[in-house]
DNA sequence: TTGTACGCGTTATCAG
DNA sequence: CTGATAACGCGTACAA
């Protein structure tokens, strides 16, 4: 591949020239300038990031680990951390964890022996604390989202999962839903774990009796849940008059669940979740949703992370960032206040 | 950060030593290994991948540019290419270019200056030729996905978008249609005009008529798109009672624009696309769609890659992989035979 | 305004 | 089995 003393060689001048006029540091004429410029053009010169990065120590590269491409809360967040980090001149890389720590491991070695300048950090769950701590010995800085990992003071960029709960529950309770179940991810992730505290304040507030049995823990993208889901729900007794699940996926499979058992979303049971599903949900409006703002969550991200790159070793405080959220009512709740 | 250096130094040996346990050349002895091997995980050491790719020119990392990371289209395939580098010691890394030539080109820098071994690539339209054409000068191998560039060769995996198109068509057919709209993307876009041939061939083939007022050319993704075929729709005389949308993102709008204007989908206007929409298609199972074997587009294109990495400078000829497409009926289709 | 020497962290080569 | 040396492509510091 063509490098610099290429180009120098056909521009008759030497390679820190070349660099020089790349760069635009020191002072080189005009003509020069134009010289290298058309050698580099007509090689189509593209300067080698490795190299360079091994010299000045950094990549301008940011990095951002999420837990579930194909869930367009992330891909949206991915949305905002890519229009800000192109903002601030720098490049962002996606990787997927697919909520596996080996495939975290997996991209935190790329991530670190790429020597990234940072990290956006959607962790799979609290057991991804070795990984943070692992970018923090390298003095990696990184920027937690959606997630919080107990055990590591960093900045963070959350939605509020505790208030989306109470707020998803209080709009069943109006509609008459005395029994509502919910269906959460792993109590190891630490959003799941602030919705079933909302779910169970919210519970106290709206004088609703609490019922271990209503709350199923999963993982979330298991392929058991679907199974897990129809014994649960068989055994619930009596049956749930609504089902808050913790994020779109686990509500499209409670809803296939409830329509394999000849049951109707809302007329048997109604579905609410964490989680708009982007344009898809203009196809069909259906489903009630708490809307966490994920493009925010991925622009501020990235936006606290380069201050952090730049500010390097400043020792202001971790920033916390915890947006609002908004519940989007739709017709996937049916209002039972009549009946019972 | 932590050097062979550092390591050497604390296990008092040479850095080549430590190199070799790296890498396992040579042959240490199972103590120095087991030496070296304690003082690595001590200090948290991580290879600089800069460093070794500039000396092994090879960086075994791939690239997977995708044009729309918000549609499930291209996050599926995304997966499928995930496991597939996975399964042949490969990483794999994203990029989003928004069908955007610019930001493309800002990929494209970033592939080329980390030296990617390999690239995927979703290119935004025919004018990505010169992007094509800068990997070819630079001998990194690629596989173009999903859509075909005229005047490159190379490697390409497609799902068959005539085909599909004339299946969705006859389906309409079948069910009484003889006016039937299509919302296309791009003519820049191989996809949208193959699926623009297999709309006019099957109309000719079920004896329907070709109206050209009946043809919307749109970019996917813009902004504009909902004004336009607002303003379409009503100019449209008699109204179709069916729509042909190109991707899911565009039935999106399609069926918010009928929406907008009091009618119903299908009641009014029947429609249908290309590409399903993942788990969404769970919550309301109501969009007639044909689905391309996403996964499988993106699995068989690494492989095809690698296959490619591998044997390199190997003169065989170049594949183009074309996978068949399914119709899935569902509800967003009426049937209007009885009817006039 | 331009060029030389050196080092970034690693591996290939070859010598011991 | 282990180590010294050069080289990968580039930028910094300094010299010319």
């Amino acid at each position: 591949m063509t490098t610099i003393y290429d180009i120098a060689k056909l521009a008759n001048v030497s390679a820190m020239t070349v660099s020089k006029v790349i760069n635009n540091t020191g002072s080189i004429s005009e003509k020069t300038k134009a010289k290298v410029r058309r050698v580099m053009e007509e090689l189509n010169y593209v300067p080698n990031q490795m190299a360079r990065g091994l010299v000045t120590q950094q990549t301008r590269l940011l990095f951002l680990l999420i837990t579930d491409i194909t869930n367009p809360f992330y891909t949206t967040l991915a949305r905002g951390a890519e229009d800000a980090a192109r903002k601030y001149g720098y490049r962002l890389l996606f990787g997927n964890s697919d909520e596996s720590l080996e495939k975290e491991s997996g991209y935190l070695d790329t991530i670190l022996g790429a020597r990234a300048d940072g990290v956006l950090f959607s962790p799979a769950g609290d057991r991804s604390l070795p990984h943070l701590q692992k970018l923090r010995k390298q003095k990696i800085p990184f920027v937690l989202l959606d997630r919080e990992v107990p055990g590591m003071d960093c900045d963070v960029v959350l939605g509020d999962s505790k208030e989306g709960a109470k707020l998803l529950i209080n709009h069943l309770a109006e509609r008459g839903h005395r029994r509502i179940a919910l269906i959460n991810g792993s109590s190891e992730i630490s959003s799941a774990r602030l919705r079933a505290q909302g779910y169970a304040e919210a519970h106290k507030l709206n004088d609703l009796e609490l019922n271990e049995d209503y709350v199923l823990e999963t993982d979330y993208t298991s392929h058991q849940d679907l199974r897990v889901m129809s014994g649960w729900l068989d055994r619930l007794s009596p049956r749930p008059t609504a089902i808050l699940a913790c994020n779109n996926i686990l509500a499209s499979e409670a809803i296939e669940t409830i329509r394999a058992k000849g049951l109707k979303v809302p007329d048997d049971i109604s579905v609410v979740c964490f989680d708009d599903l982007g344009y898809m949900s203009r196809i069909s409006p259906f489903l009630t949703v708490i809307a966490q703002q994920a493009y925010e969550i991925g622009y501020l991200g990235t936006q606290l992370l380069i201050e952090r790159i730049q500010d390097k070793d400043g020792q202001r405080p971790w920033k916390k960032l915890i947006l609002p959220v908004e519940l989007i009512s739709r017709s996937s709740v049916a209002d039972i206040s009549g009946q019972g």
